[in-house]
DNA sequence: GTATTTATTTCGTGC
DNA sequence: GCACGAAGTAAATAC
């Protein structure tokens, strides 16, 4: 990895066409290729940067970066060089994660009862031909439920669960099929429109289908 | 800017909970009081990060990272500090940005023959109850077409103009409207449900649109 | 301020 | 390798 702070201006090429006028800023070279061009705010966000696989040429004062495929480019006109450093930091373990919407998927499946009394699971992501099914289960009355999990449910879940609903409810072996919009928080045009067509609004509770008291002190 | 080179370890709780085990990592600390820490590859992603505001107390060998508002917090065991500079950037004057959809809708509100000959526009950025239809206009016989633009065409897209068309089709004064989904490429399953829906699609060529012809050598 | 839409989205996963 | 869905999405824009 290596640390630039420099006076520079920036043109990129590509995707789209982008300028920035010379100003003080931080050039992150990383050891996979890439390159992005920091200012001192927009948190995490580079203000432009260049994904690998990329070339660098140092040429004078014009640093020209290429993506060797799509042959964009990002031109670095550099003014002054404050710092350069480099740092050998080797392979990174890698993050690992949690509580994600998988986990609210797993979560669902192992309390389908949440979603009422007598409720029963036939399996998570339930293939179709437009894509899967995140739960599919039954009623106390045997009748075929399909559940659509968001972790924010917006109106774009809907349609979806909508698409699913149509093709299964063809199927004669399943017919009819209700929908379930399940989300740990529901948009109310995403509530009007699943009510419109029928289909179930359930909000979840992520702690306690988790079994840990929303009100534990220990967390954050 | 301070830039600080470190073998650590790192607990985030907030959102999800994650954790990264003992590495040599950069920790970029801005001046907007945004934390994020990097290995050398994943381009510019960092693997972890903190947005302002937030507050970081040093603490022996643990800086904790606290977000102001909602408590999320970023734990850092700092067992080895390599490197530790700051540097004043100032503020950033930014990015001027040209190439997106906004500027895609100008150039074919000027160019509506593109769509076919004999088309006239009625306006850009048509009201409705449920959101502004990029393009409205006419085509040779004097009908009513209603334009939907993205830079990729997705099915997200044709669902969209589907509301639109449903909508428009009840105004007695518009219809028959019928429908044309125009982006810069459009992926094959939007096109089936587009053509399902009697929906006709476009495929827009920017650099055409913008009078630059395609060919040139310059660009890239 | 809330809701919607975009993004040089990026990133993962299944086929 | 392509297509689709999710993201600690974030950011801009419309209402």
């Amino acid at each position: 990895m290596r640390l630039v702070i420099a006076r520079c201006s920036v043109d990129y090429v590509g995707r789209l066409t982008a300028h920035l006028p010379m100003a003080p800023r931080l050039i992150l070279i990383k050891a996979d290729g890439s390159v992005s061009i920091h200012c001192d705010d927009r948190a995490f966000k580079p203000l432009n940067w260049m994904n690998p696989p990329c070339k660098i040429r140092e040429d004078d004062g014009t640093w020209t970066v290429t993506h060797s495929k799509t042959g964009e480019k990002l031109i670095l006109t550099m003014d002054e060089i404050m710092h350069d450093s480099k740092h050998e930091l080797g392979v990174d373990p890698g993050l690992q994660k949690d509580g994600v919407e998988a986990h609210l998927q797993e979560l669902l499946a192992e309390h389908i009862t949440t979603l009422g009394a007598g409720y029963t699971l036939v399996r998570r992501e339930y293939m179709t031909a437009i894509g899967p099914v995140d739960i599919l289960c039954r009623d106390q009355s045997g009748a075929t439920v399909a559940v659509e999990i968001k972790r924010r449910g917006e109106i774009d879940g809907v349609e979806q669960l909508t698409r699913y609903l149509e093709l299964l409810n063809r199927d004669p072996l399943l017919a009819p099929v209700r929908g379930v919009f399940a989300a740990q928080e529901i948009k109310p045009q995403a509530k009007v429109l699943a009510m419109d067509r029928g289909i179930d609004c359930v909000t979840l509770d992520y702690d306690g289908l988790r079994g840990i008291e929303p009100e534990n002190p220990t967390l954050f």
